[in-house]
DNA sequence: ATCTATTAATAAAC
DNA sequence: TGTTTATTAATAGAT
């Protein structure tokens, strides 16, 4: 309404911000009072100004009241309670449930959409599985993690010994398949191994021999 | 507006509230959605319909801030923003509702409650969001995977030798620097013998400091 | 739920 | 701040 339709965004001229507060301030707070009387129902709205001013408005009952029969309220009432309106894009973010209810609406939507045979007709499956591949790769994150967990335990959250020696024994079992598995493929192609190979051997012979979990000793090769 | 001029008082039909109710609800959501984003504003609106249901809104952020951000005002300042639609009945109102609400307390509401969520147009932006959360993901098991390639290759891809030493010299990397920081923490801490040693008493920058500067560069996922 | 004749809100200008 | 006014927006009542 006015001269001009005005796109619903932050304005960004202060002087202009102060003056649609002012006016739509006063219209809301109307419109909340002839509401609560047409419908005789508690209702309240509280509004910090562009410049951090609390407004109050409050039908009926004071607004302590009114907030009280909120906190009152069984959690759940309170969440299903969330109303967003059209355009408002942000509270996307702001909890599982709506997320939940939009992908629903997405769907829902984007089947009807599908009738009317819209230009751009993102149909609800590719939601769907773009949800399901977030889960495929969330719990496939979580396994390669895990395993690499096995090698490489963060050190600030070491906290036994256990699970030091189990990371050690893990690599060592690792590197044992891998030193077979050279030797296999090498006996294979009848080529002479380098020096290098031979060294890295015997190292690893030592390493299994004297530094396996089980092993008393506590000195070994490595202390450069 | 409307083919009628309404005057602004407690409908009587137990229907046309409902329906009035439904209807200036949304647009009452509306408007303070677009008061919200247009001066870029807290806001909280709570109201409890004809048949006591709540329904909330809260723009930028949850209502329960909007909340807290009036609770912890000072009072003085609660008490200078409460604000009448018309500041001449300010009393009037106040006393009269007041009154009404209570004795009504006496009855029981009987009213047909019934919330229909008005459908919301599809939000490209919940799509890409999802999208990115793909993306994301992505990335982090590539990551993730390529860090565990160094430690177990897939033997069946193997194909050549260096490929196969590079993994071993991680390994055994790897390996020697488990070791060295479980001497390490031996060394400090010349009590207990036993493998099952808690290092809850280890003073956190040894630790570190034991796995050194090698695994303290390392960007594992798994190191946030 | 949808339609539409009306009234109401308000953006821009002053 | 307040007033005006051309426009757009909300909605009461009917369907």
């Amino acid at each position: 309404m006015g001269r001009a339709k005005l796109e619903i965004k932050p304005i960004q001229k202060s002087t202009n911000r102060q003056i649609t507060y002012s006016k739509r301030k006063k219209g809301l707070i109307k419109k909340a009072y002839e509401l609560s009387t047409l419908c005789d129902i508690d209702l309240a709205l509280l509004m910090f100004s562009p410049s951090d001013r609390l407004c109050l408005f409050s039908s009926q009952i004071r607004i302590e009241d009114v907030l009280a029969r909120y906190i009152n309220l069984p959690d759940q009432e309170r969440e299903n309670a969330v109303v967003f309106p059209d355009q408002s894009k942000r509270q996307a973010i702001q909890n599982k449930h709506y997320l939940l209810r939009t992908l629903e609406q997405l769907k829902t939507e984007n089947d009807m959409a599908f009738q009317i045979n819209e230009p751009r007709p993102a149909i609800h499956s590719d939601i769907e599985e773009l949800e399901q591949e977030v889960c495929r790769l969330q719990q496939q994150l979580q396994i390669s993690e895990e395993e690499l967990r096995k090698f490489e335990p963060d050190p600030v959250r070491f906290t036994s010994m256990e699970e030091m020696e189990a990371c050690e024994a893990h690599l060592l079992k690792t590197l044992k398949r891998v030193v077979q598995r050279r030797e296999h493929l090498l006996s294979r192609s009848c080529e002479a191994p380098s020096t290098q190979q031979s060294m890295e051997n015997i190292n690893l012979n030592n390493v299994i021999e004297g530094w396996g979990p089980e092993a008393g000793s506590k000195k070994g090769p490595y202390n450069s």
